[in-house]
DNA sequence: AGCTCTTCCTGAAAGC
DNA sequence: TGCTTTCAGGAAGAGC
């Protein structure tokens, strides 16, 4: 499932293929994962794509005004694509066979296509004028990559499950569950602590377990494990290097004891019972 | 505040 | 073999 480098992957991708190219042509199938079908219809179309930005797990198609048009006229414009869990974007020539499921084609200067396909619809697709950003934005929390220490640090201080807390996306943006589990388990934290209760040493850990962990994957184009491929059509690779997900029943490969599944904030967790101690359970809580 | 549960959706995998 | 059921999960919303 696409997370933080399968979407920077993809961007990379975008980032040399778009840029300074027009829209001339729109066509959609399903359309209900776009926000607003008739928006797009209405502003895509000869509009100019300027830039290529990722937000966490959404990529923004910066869009300049229409050419030719006076400046009064359009504003400019963000496209927001969210990949969910089977989205994928790519650019191909228009006479190349198209994945099932696409949903959105875009034609760039009557040579390229940009196509969004999803068998899920789990994605999203919306439109947000520019000055739409930061309303936008302020729903997201911080980049991971870019994230300082010491941020980091006080946003561990809430009572949560660290695993809930690392997948919600307005603590942190970009995190989803392989990325979660993995630095999870090189940091050794068991995916129920309690955030808060994290130790100085602990939290120094995870974070430059996450960052390392994003940095291979990008490296790596990131995991396929899915549906997931970048702007080119091609899978990643940082699945063959996964130390947690999806590993239930093999070994550790520090110590060797069994990887387990449990669900854990309404996922499923992978983890080394012996490396990532449990928390211990309050009396309280304790069966019934 | 932050948890669980539900919904969306399809294809792969497991079950019978 | 072939049909049916279960499961996977990002985000959002309801309810607690």
């Amino acid at each position: 499932m696409p997370e933080l480098p399968e979407v920077e992957t993809v961007v990379r991708g975008l980032r040399a293929a778009l840029p300074g190219r027009t829209i001339s042509g729109l066509r959609l199938g399903k359309t209900d994962f776009i926000e607003d079908p008739a928006a797009l219809e209405a502003a895509l179309p000869g509009a100019r794509i300027e830039a290529v930005h990722r937000f966490g797990k959404f990529i923004g198609l910066h869009l300049a005004a229409r050419n030719g048009e006076p400046a009064a006229g359009r504003r400019p414009q963000w496209l927001f694509v969210h990949l969910g869990m089977t989205g994928r974007l790519t650019v191909n020539r228009p006479d190349a066979p198209a994945w099932p499921h696409t949903h959105v084609w875009l034609s760039l200067d009557d040579t390229l296509e940009l196509r969004y396909a999803d068998p899920r619809r789990f994605g999203q697709m919306r439109l947000v004028d520019e000055g739409g950003l930061p309303a936008f934005l302020s729903r997201l929390g911080g980049e991971p990559l870019e994230v300082t220490f010491d941020t980091f640090c006080a946003s561990l201080n809430r009572r949560a499950m660290i695993k809930a807390l690392l997948l919600n996306q307005s603590v942190f943006r970009g995190l989803g569950n392989i990325y979660t589990d993995e630095s999870l388990w090189r940091a050794r934290i068991h995916p129920r602590r309690n955030a808060a209760r994290l130790t100085g040493r602990e939290r120094a850990e995870l974070y430059r377990a996450m960052r390392k962990i994003l940095a291979l994957a990008i490296q790596m184009g990131g995991s396929s494990v899915s549906d997931y491929v970048d702007s080119e059509g091609n899978p990643g690779f940082f699945q063959l290097r996964h130390n947690a997900y999806g590993r239930e029943g093999r070994g550790c490969r520090r110590c060797g004891e069994k990887i387990r599944r449990s669900i854990v904030a309404g996922r499923s967790s992978y983890f080394c019972p012996r490396c990532q101690r449990a928390p211990r359970i309050p009396r309280s809580a304790r069966q019934r």
